[in-house]
DNA sequence: CTGAAAGCGCTTACAG
DNA sequence: CTGAAAGCGCTTACAG
């Protein structure tokens, strides 16, 4: 492989006027730029990454912290990769993706040794393990959800608790005043997964102030018992008029246990989930939903985590806990209850 | 961040000494050998990873190309991701993930780039753009999914061909002579998804082999057009008694397809799918399948890259393409016909 | 068993 | 506008 000593000897330059050239970081004459070009052209050159990372300090790799949990409904973690990893090379960079279970180790490992210019951390617990790590480590950070303790790090989250107001405001609207409302299995809340009471605590709430009763369960996250489940509270709460689901796994499995009852949809029970537009298509969801917006949350952690990346101001800004509003998004499967 | 100097200096020793202390790669003596260890503890040393790569030439970090289409049914690709970056970590790499829709472009960058130390390939096409790139490229490769030429590379998938005939088989062996076979689009096979018609045209064959008539189309990758197919072809071919699927939407489709037509599996018809057991458990199908084994491919693509990576004997042997055999797991959804 | 030195391939002050 | 040199932080022959 051609190094930028070839390159500098083939365009007959020193190896400074060679790299000066290739990034036009002080004034060239046209004609050597040109035979720098051409030669780094006829070589094919490309810098090294590595040698380049110890010069300049700088990767060009942000790393992605995933967590995968046994007991989790999967397909929606898939969709926040993407739209971290996609925004990032629109920025120039690239993903370090790291899906070890021990998050807090991997953190400290790619952060100490200088393989990421930052990270972003996905799944984020309430009192996540790596915030510490991240906290002391040499390289900023974003995550994609709210931690109890945003110190640190720039946060990026769905404003759950508007979401479950959201929820609540437009059944009663519409005249319901009886409610049921599935939320992740507890032990999502247990390990950390504030989002969860989040949304139910304010749906509680605020249910409370519209004089709407609201039976608020933990559900399950895998076939067959999110099926159960599903039926064990239809017929345990027959005068509920409304569905409520923060619950991905019970939102796939309604469709079946609805047509099986002979459920019909908005007629005999209106429903509202909380997911994605994409995880809607892929599992053909014909309800209407609060958007989840992994793609916006991704880009966004990405987009600040670079500019503290690049800019020197930036860098000591005051870190940033920004939420998205909740979008309804309506499907139809809302109406007057019966 | 302290370096080895550092290190060095506060056990008093020189850097080659430190270095090799801490890489145990010539004989020191017990006390240096501790004095070193405490010194880089007690500094938290961690080594600089750019600086180990352009000294070594090794990075220790593997690249992942992942594609995606917008027609495609996403929920399967994060198994092969998974288990990719898991097996590298076992094995102490760490993973590049590119989804750049520029797959030829991307690999070229990384490899050229000296990124990685070698590449897997996801989702290959049978005349994929990036197998040029890979056979010029300074860095091996392997790919999950067999290309129309195998040459430079080493390449994993499930024998797709064994796969249709075990599924035809076992439907004929219980008495079935006339059986539908749903593929994927046949945008995927533009696309060069071979998978699609070595599974479909060793079926067709055993199919008349054995004197069985096989219905053999192209489905749908998303709902509701593969729900509708699914009512279609069963209203077309009412004496049709086993239905195969090699088509993962159209499988997470016919759960809620055939509780609306009143049909029994497998009393009225037996089903055989083709996907992961993952899978399976996301969607809840209840059908048997013949196993896919992201998770047995993407090991097997990342070890035998590994070792061409590590051992400079292993990076001149001959080229492999491995094929995992089809296993049929069974959920009961067979019987003898009605 | 240990150290001084060269080298990996870049970038960027320093000097002209 | 251009070049010679230092330096980033490692590893590893070379020498003793």
């Amino acid at each position: 492989m051609a190094t930028i000593g070839d390159v500098a000897r083939a365009a007959g330059v020193s190896r400074s006027t060679a790299s000066y050239a290739l990034s036009g970081k002080r004034a060239i004459s046209e004609e050597v730029r040109q035979r720098v070009a051409e030669a780094a052209r006829a070589l094919a050159y490309t810098p090294n990454a590595g040698a380049r990372a110890l010069a300049t300090s700088q990767t060009m790799v942000l790393g992605l912290l995933a967590q995968f949990y046994e007991d989790e409904f999967a397909p929606a973690m898939m969709q926040y990769i993407r739209a971290v990893s996609d925004t990032a090379r629109t920025l120039g960079y690239d993903i370090l993706l790291v899906t070890e279970a021990d998050g807090a180790r991997a953190l400290r490992r790619i952060t100490d040794s200088r393989m990421v210019d930052g990270v972003v951390l996905l799944n984020i617990a309430e009192h996540d393990e790596r915030l510490p790590v991240l906290r002391a480590a040499p390289r900023p950070g974003a995550s994609v959800g709210l931690p109890a303790d945003c110190s640190g790090l720039d946060v990026f989250d769905l404003d759950f608790e508007e979401a479950g107001r959201v929820m609540v405001d437009h059944l009663h609207r519409l005249g319901h005043r009886e409610l049921i409302l599935i939320s992740q299995p507890e032990h999502v809340v247990h390990r950390g997964g504030a989002y969860v009471w989040r949304l139910r605590d304010a749906a509680v709430q605020r249910a409370r102030e519209r004089g709407v009763t609201l039976h608020a369960v933990y559900g399950e996250s895998r076939q067959p018992a999110v099926g159960r489940l599903l039926n064990t509270l239809l017929d345990t709460y027959p005068s509920a008029t409304g569905l409520l689901l923060n619950n991905e796994a019970a939102a796939a499995a309604l469709p079946s246990v609805a047509r099986a009852r002979g459920l019909r949809v908005p007629e005999d029970l209106s429903v509202i989930g909380r997911y994605s537009d994409d995880f809607a298509a892929t599992f053909s969801l014909p309800y209407s939903f609060i958007e989840s917006a992994p793609d916006r949350l991704g880009s966004m952690a990405v987009r600040h985590l670079v500019r503290r990346v690049e800019s020197t101001t930036a860098r000591d800004e005051p870190y940033v806990v920004r939420f998205i509003s909740p979008e309804l998004v309506s499907r139809g499967s809302t109406a007057v209850p019966r």
